[in-house]
DNA sequence: ACTCCCCTTGGGAGCGCTCCCAAGCCTACG
DNA sequence: CGTAGGCTTGGGAGCGCTCCCAAGGGGAGT
């Protein structure tokens, strides 16, 4: 049995550790998990062995036998890990990263398709015994938030699904964003300002329409709705949205796009229009991606910190985990973290 | 013992499933496991069983008793995850996925920062015992690679460190691609065509060069070493590789820039030069992103199949995995995928 | 000086699964 | 009719670790 099975370096056990440092396993154990409960001189005789032997805990037997993983999944619906292929992706995973990197949580990144994936999602979530899970991009209908609360998975969703979120969130300033957007415009004294929504299904997209109204309104400017004009976040349908708007009000001088990728295809639309950026039109858009710092001309747009979003996202989950146990009846952080306007030349 | 933790489902067991279904542990593990040494009876036995209890394996357990953890690494330097927070992360991400999707394998996200980190992480790749490694952009002097390969952890590289790659690799065509760039500006009756490079201590910027160097003898153009701008893939740098070329060859009518980024930064300067694109100077970068479809002009450029990249390189590694205990005398795979022009304003 | 209590410590009992051996059964063959 | 050999099957022996109990040692208190 010992020799038989070929593994490459033959990884020392708890029970070596132990036998080095003299002492039983159980304490070998404590002092590897930092438990008071040792005294200063077995301590270091254990991180001595701990360390001539490069012991390295074996996390599958760790798993089993504390009934817990020391990992977290990051739940991303696959069918727009292309939609948000910008920034979003990769910053929201590099805030989780920093925010577990003094940790000794894992992070299990997990593609989840269709609904019906997500519903088998759940069990899997919780046979694979993940401790936690982070939750991104989620649809006002998506069953599996739920799924996960009744299960009693700790869980931690980036924006909300509707205003009444149940589970605990982390969501970016989306109202005064479009707010500070809008603004600006008026600042600069335009005074017929649309906007270009995305999918209103999306709470974000929501309440970015809010600020603008809010905005709008209490400029006593006058509230047309023709000035709105949904979309889907795409630049086509940014594209379409822009086309409607000029035949609407052709005397718009202000759009507020949801998305920087909507602004891509409404200036598109306003410069086959004739229509010169900023001159004729200003046009702000959302996310602040590279596409708004490639646009040309250059396009003002709101920043959405999502690095910081992954950071406290986790740092939510991991505080989650911790009380797991603990009352039921502690209430779900809601954090809203601030957006900030990037002004470039589009204004 | 029993009831005294609180758990959220009281997942059931192989044991509950072998009693459930009338037959051993054994048995019922030969079952899930698709051993074909079951009768057909026996196996219908056991699969109702499961479904009627819900059985999910427990993955710590399995692990710890297997010697094998159903699960692969995908490693980013963390440094970069910025640098390449173009589509590049996300669609390696899906292509990985969706090699992953019909597999019980899972993914786990590591991000590594500077050598010494990286230098841990061996350890911990093999002490948390993932199965194989995918290793994402690594320079010529990662000690990464090298540790895993003597630890005998499979793995495979996207693109290469030298030409002498000795792990499994995946890489694009970077030769094909930057010639089929030039030959296109030939073809369009340039003639003074430059290019800015990338990192040449990347492998593949030097084999991007090494394709311009190709097609422009193959042209049987003059070859002009003062054609040849050295950068760093930054945006900065592709417009300060722009500036020296104007300088050294004012008549310069085409560039082939190693990356878009850098692309945007020539054609900053070429703009402020007062050179029109593409009337005066035709333009091509390299990767296709977000920023090449939004620039003004739309730029040219080569693309490279990310997303199949990841696939692929998955299934080498799942491969490498399966073979990990054969002939360690199996040659390695390097995959070499196809380039593509993506034929724009620009040029 | 004796008792009580707190702090440390060792190690048994699993966690749920895979691996593998030995046993039971049936079929085919001599 | 006896026996060898192939299939299936059950279940013991761990995998490496955490949890927890009981035991041993001191120090403080009276």
């Amino acid at each position: 049995m010992a020799a038989a099975r070929v593994r490459s370096g033959g990884r020392p056990t708890l029970e070596e550790v132990a036998a080095r440092a003299g002492v039983g396993r159980g304490t070998a154990s404590r002092v590897i998990n930092g438990s008071p409960r040792v005294s200063a001189q077995t301590r270091e005789a254990v991180e001595a062995a701990v360390a001539e032997l490069g012991y390295v805990p074996n996390r599958a037997a760790r798993a089993l036998a504390g009934n817990r993983t020391d990992a977290i999944a990051l739940v991303v619906p696959e069918s727009e890990t292309r939609f948000f292929a910008e920034p979003y992706f990769s910053d929201i995973v590099r805030g989780v990263g920093a925010a577990l990197a003094d940790t000794e949580m894992q992070l299990l990144l997990t593609l989840a398709g269709n609904d019906r994936e997500r519903r088998r999602l759940a069990s899997y979530l919780t046979a694979h015994r993940v401790d936690g899970v982070l939750l991104v991009s989620v649809h006002a209908d998506d069953p599996l938030p739920d799924l996960l609360e009744q299960l009693g998975m700790p869980s931690v969703i980036s924006g909300r699904r509707h205003a009444a979120e149940t589970l605990p969130s982390v969501d970016s300033d989306n109202f005064e964003g479009a707010r500070a957007a809008v603004d600006h415009f008026i600042s600069r004294g335009r005074r017929s300002i649309a906007t270009i929504t995305g999918r209103l299904d999306v709470y974000g997209a929501q309440r970015r329409l809010d600020g603008y109204r809010k905005a709008i309104a209490s400029a006593g400017l006058d509230p047309d709705e023709r000035l709105i004009a949904p979309a889907d976040f795409s630049e086509e349908g940014g594209a379409r949205a822009m086309r409607e708007l000029l035949v609407r009000r052709p005397d718009v001088d202000a759009v507020f796009a949801a998305s920087d990728v909507m602004a891509a295809g409404a200036r598109q639309v306003l410069r086959e229009s004739g229509r010169r950026i900023p001159d004729d039109v200003a046009l702000i858009g959302f996310d602040d991606s590279a596409v708004a710092r490639h646009m040309d001309p250059p396009l003002t747009s709101v920043r959405q910190p999502i690095e910081e979003m992954g950071r406290t996202m986790t740092r939510v989950l991991l505080q989650e985990i911790a009380n797991r146990s603990e009352d039921r009846a502690v209430e779900r952080p809601r954090i809203v973290l601030p957006t900030e306007l990037v002004v470039r030349e589009s204004s």
